[in-house]
DNA sequence: ACGTATGTCTGTGCACAGCC
DNA sequence: GGCTGTGCACAGACATACGT
């Protein structure tokens, strides 16, 4: 296994999972979580780890349920001095960006390149424990994104992204950030750019967005594209 | 539409420690 | 010894996502 060494944030970053995976005590809970979430390799599903620790699926997720709640507690009580440095590279990247945006997005800026699928597992992991951001797990509709905490939960997220989906649908054709800043009320023009790169039905082009489903911003075939370049030169 | 994989919830049994 | 609380572990039922 060869070791590269990252940016200094990615290394950053990394030294505070090291240490926060100091603070669990047992071993078995160290596997837990390093898999669960992939801190070192690819994530495993409960059921993979069930069978490598002898337990069943459901005794996985008893104990990584309890294993985060006593780390998020820690966190919180400031007990895991590591995690603010991480903290803090997050929120500058984020204060920079919109205050929201893709985990993928977020690891490949701390990273000046595509981001390890370690650095995203990190900067994911990070932004679970800390009582500074939420998540936005993935699903169909919406890709795993991070948010500083002050926007408000996961459902609140969602539904501003929402919210943007429908003013870009019933616009009916592809918008600049700045018209969207002028229809909706969020703080900024980034803000609503880092919120609309969570949904998966929306796509862009040089910040012109639009449905994904629309060739003019996401063109997926040659005549589309040759379609986009005349249309861009009038 | 359907089967499979995966995750979640709930109820239950067992072992152990502390207390009376 | 009997009672009670707690932690661990499991099985079954159900929900959801995903691939075919």
């Amino acid at each position: 296994m060869t070791e590269t060494t990252g940016t200094p944030a990615v290394e950053t970053i990394k030294t505070a999972i090291e240490d926060i995976l100091k603070t669990i005590d047992q071993e078995r809970e160290r596997e837990i979580i390093t898999r669960r979430f992939g801190l070192y390799e690819r994530r495993e599903t409960l059921e993979q780890i069930g069978e490598l620790l002898g337990i069943t699926r459901e005794r996985v997720r008893q104990l990584e349920k309890a294993i985060l709640a006593r780390l998020k507690t820690a966190a919180a009580d400031g007990k895991i001095p590591a995690i603010s440095d991480a903290e803090r590279l997050i929120i500058r990247d984020l204060s920079e960006n919109g205050r929201v945006g893709r985990v993928q997005d977020v690891a490949n800026r701390l990273s000046k390149d595509k981001a390890s699928n370690n650095t995203r597992s990190h900067v994911a992991f990070i932004g679970e424990l800390s009582p500074r951001f939420v998540i936005i797990n993935e699903t169909d509709n919406y890709h795993q994104g991070i948010s500083i905490a002050e926007n408000g939960n996961e459902k609140k997220v969602r539904g501003d992204i929402d919210s943007i989906v429908k003013t870009i649908k019933n616009h009916g054709q592809p918008i600049d950030i700045e018209s969207l800043h002028g229809m909706l009320t969020f703080e900024s023009p980034s803000q609503i750019r880092g919120l609309a790169s969570l949904s998966k039905k929306l796509a862009n082009l040089k910040d012109v967005w639009g449905l994904a489903k629309w060739p003019t911003v996401n063109p997926k075939n040659i005549r589309d594209k040759i379609y986009v370049i005349l249309a861009g030169n009038g």
